[in-house]
DNA sequence: TTACTTTTGCAACGATGTTGCATCTATGAG
DNA sequence: CTCATAGATGCAACATCGTTGCAAAAGTAA
C-alpha cells in the first residue's frame, strides 16, 4: 500500500525517501506558496538545510512544484496541477499575495491574458503577481 | 546651470551628491532594468557597496525608481516615468526579460489588464513579467 | 544479500542585503 | 562667506539565502 506522496514521487521518476515524502506532504497540507524558510522552520530538527534546497530544486526540475514570484527576493514554491511534467510546464495562472496575512496563493482559475506584443518580441512564459487583501482577510 | 540629474534630485527633495548624480546618470544612460551588481561593477572604485544599496533604496522611496521583478531573486530597478512620486506609484506597465541578452526592459505601452477577481479579493498592485526573446535578439 | 546509483549531512564558501557608528558633506541661516 | 546641523558616506560586522565538494548513508534492482 503506497501513500499519495509515494505515488507522486514514483510517477516523476524520483526515489522515495523520508525527506521527500515529508516535504511533499507538507506542501499538500499547506495550500499557499511556501518559502524555503517556511519549510525549514517546520523540519529543522529532522533534516539539513542543504537537503531541503536540493529537494526543492529536484521537485522544480521534475515538475512537482513551480516557482512563485515574490516581491521580496525570497523564492517560493507551490504544487503544480496535474498537467505539469518535467517537459511541459503550464503555469499561466495568477498569483496573489495578501498584504495582511502575507500568504501567496495560486489562483488557478485566473489565467494571464495574452498581450499584443510589439514587433519582434516572442513570449515564452509569463508571471503575474497581484498584491492586495485576500478573501479571508478582507472581512 | 543645473544638470538634468540635479534637477531630478531636487524635485524629489533629495540632496545633490556625487554618488546620486552618478547613479542617476547611469540609469538614464542605460534603458534596461539594472541590478545592484550591474551598477556596482561600474562604480566599485568610486564608492562603497553599502552606499549604493542605500542610494537605491532612497530612490525607491522617493519614487525615482521602481523595483522590477526578476525570476531569480535579484532586485532590479528602472527609472520611473514622470507620473510617479513618493506618494502615488503608477507602475502598471509590463516588464519583459529576454532569455538571450538577459536584459529586462519596461514596456511602458503595455498595461496590465484588470482581472475579474473572485469574491472578497481586493487588488492594490500588480506585476507582470514576460519572458522570451526581445526585438533586438529575435533577428 | 549484493552491487550500484542516488540522496543526505556536514563544512565551507559566495552572493546579496542590512545595521551601527564615526566621519564627512550639502544646505540653509545668519 | 562662515558656521551649524541634518543628512550622506565609508567601514566593519553581521544576517540571510543559496551553492558546491566530498564522504557516509540509503534506495533500487538483480
Amino acid at each position: 500500500m503506497n501513500t499519495a506522496a509515494e505515488d507522486i514521487l514514483k510517477e516523476h521518476d524520483l526515489r522515495v525517501t523520508k525527506v521527500r515524502k515529508m516535504v511533499l506532504d507538507y506542501f499538500t497540507a499547506h495550500p499557499s506558496a511556501l518559502s524555503h524558510a517556511d519549510i525549514e522552520a517546520e523540519f529543522e530538527q529532522e533534516f539539513d538545510r542543504v537537503t531541503l534546497y536540493r529537494t526543492l530544486n529536484t521537485f522544480l526540475e521534475k515538475g512537482l512544484l513551480h516557482k512563485v514570484p515574490d516581491d521580496k527576493g525570497v523564492a517560493r514554491y507551490a504544487v503544480c496541477k496535474t498537467d505539469c511534467s518535467e517537459h511541459a510546464h503550464l503555469d499561466d495562472h495568477v498569483h496573489f499575495k495578501c498584504e495582511v496575512c502575507d500568504r501567496i496563493e495560486c489562483l488557478h482559475d485566473l489565467h494571464i491574458p495574452a498581450m499584443k506584443m510589439p514587433q519582434g518580441y516572442v513570449v515564452h512564459s509569463s508571471n503575474l503577481l497581484l498584491q492586495g487583501i485576500c478573501s479571508l482577510c478582507s472581512n
